[in-house]
DNA sequence: CCCAGCATTTTATGCTGTAT
DNA sequence: ATACAGCATAAAATGCTGGG
């Protein structure tokens, strides 16, 4: 059968290589509730948005858990074991994070119904029960299994991953929601501390999305302040202020720009790192926009612009190119020119507009995730 | 205490017209 | 041919409830 391949797969084999050096991809290969862990593990860095679905890893993490505590991989004498009682295992499920809700279903069916789904032709379901005593097992013959005519014990190996698992889901939820929350309530905060608040968003390692956000409200209001003249003659001249506009929803706007200012026709795109190739495909062929970076990095702009000529270079050594490939990054603005860009905003007694202008982009992007996760 | 039916909420998948 | 937004539908995950 093939194996689903994703990101968590790697952190799977990862794992059982520790327990079986080298032999973690055909472990995988011949346990079925590894590949089951392993269908089951999809959402693992499919990032805040998606829900986790832990009830059937759970089911499974409790019973191996109760059968490490006992030590049963050490002995050989689970057939012996009079079982776990549901309200412990109930119990254990609702202490793990996110587990607060969860009923007996995993337990009593799903888990097992769905483990049939995927395997149809195994001899084994997961979880055993005795409906007399109440009583539940694992089925063991899922954990020791045998690769190259060698018996080997995966429970340890199976808590493991669903530890890996829980911590990435966890990791995802913590991140960007506190931020989100934070973001949305800002406004009830004293300006000073929200502001503080603003300058601990402005680093590298900020989610995308929020990073976004920050940099538009930013740059809104610092622009809003400049004007410039034009006409169709020279003795009648428009004053027009800068105005900068979000193209689209953060989420549903992959590639293209973010920004866009009136009157000047500027292009703006917020990016981890520049990469030439990606923004400026044919620039032998045809002339391209000019397009203006906001870069989610502290190093120097200089140095950003050393790095890109160089890529340029390495890439087309023709200097006429390289010229042309330089002339069309209008500007680069990374996190320190952001902050000082603030820091002018600030000045002019500004902070509350940005504010505002984050709550709002806060609202339009993640309002509708965020009412969900409210209820945990 | 334990269990399962039914309801509700979310997510995945398929279909179709429009546009490139 | 390819891509995809918008919609409809199927399937899964989760929650409530009440009975043994």
């Amino acid at each position: 059968m093939a194996i689903v391949q994703h990101e968590f797969t790697k952190k799977i084999i990862e794992i059982l290589n520790c327990y079986f050096p080298s032999q973690g991809n055909a472990i995988l290969n011949y346990s079925e509730l590894l590949q089951y862990l392993n269908i089951k593990t999809k959402a693992a860095n499919r990032g805040s948005k998606s829900r986790a679905g832990l009830a059937n890893h759970y089911a499974i993490y409790v019973l191996v858990e109760d059968y490490l505590n006992k030590k049963f991989h050490l002995q050989n004498n689970y057939e012996d074991y009079e079982g776990v009682q549901f309200s412990v295992l109930l119990r254990r499920q609702r202490e793990l994070p996110f587990g607060s809700k969860l009923q007996n279903h995993a337990l009593n069916h799903r888990l097992n119904e769905e483990f049939k789904k995927y395997f149809p032709t195994s001899v084994y379901v997961p979880i055993i029960r005795d409906v007399k005593t109440n009583r539940y097992w694992l089925n063991e013959n899922l954990i020791k299994i045998i690769v190259d005519y060698t018996q080997i014990n995966i429970a340890q190996a199976v808590k493991d991953i669903i530890d890996a698992y829980i911590t990435a889901r966890q990791e995802a939820f913590d991140e960007f929601i506190v931020y989100c929350q934070e973001m949305l309530v800002i406004q009830q905060q004293e300006l000073t501390r929200a502001i503080e608040f603003i300058r601990g968003l402005l680093r590298p390692n900020i989610d995308a999305r929020v990073f976004e956000i920050v940099s538009y409200a930013i740059l809104k209001e610092y622009y809003a302040d400049q004007h410039i003249y034009w006409g169709w003659s020279s003795d009648v001249l428009n004053a027009e202020y800068l105005t900068l506009y979000k193209t689209g929803r953060t989420n549903a706007n992959d590639g293209g720009i973010d920004f866009v200012m009136k009157p000047l026709g500027r292009f703006f795109q917020v990016t981890e790192t520049i990469d030439v190739g990606k923004y400026f495909l044919d620039i032998d062929k045809v002339q391209r926009y000019p397009i203006t970076f906001v870069v989610k990095t502290e190093q120097p702009i200089q140095s950003i612009l050393n790095k890109l000529m160089e890529q340029a270079t390495m890439r087309y050594k023709v200097k006429a190119i390289v010229r042309r490939y330089i002339e069309a990054v209008e500007e680069v603005i990374n996190i320190p020119e952001l902050m000082n860009r603030f820091d002018s905003v600030l000045e002019r007694g500004r902070g509350t507009v940005v504010i505002e202008e984050i709550v709002l982009q806060s609202r339009v992007e993640f309002n509708p995730l965020l009412l969900d996760k409210e209820v945990k």
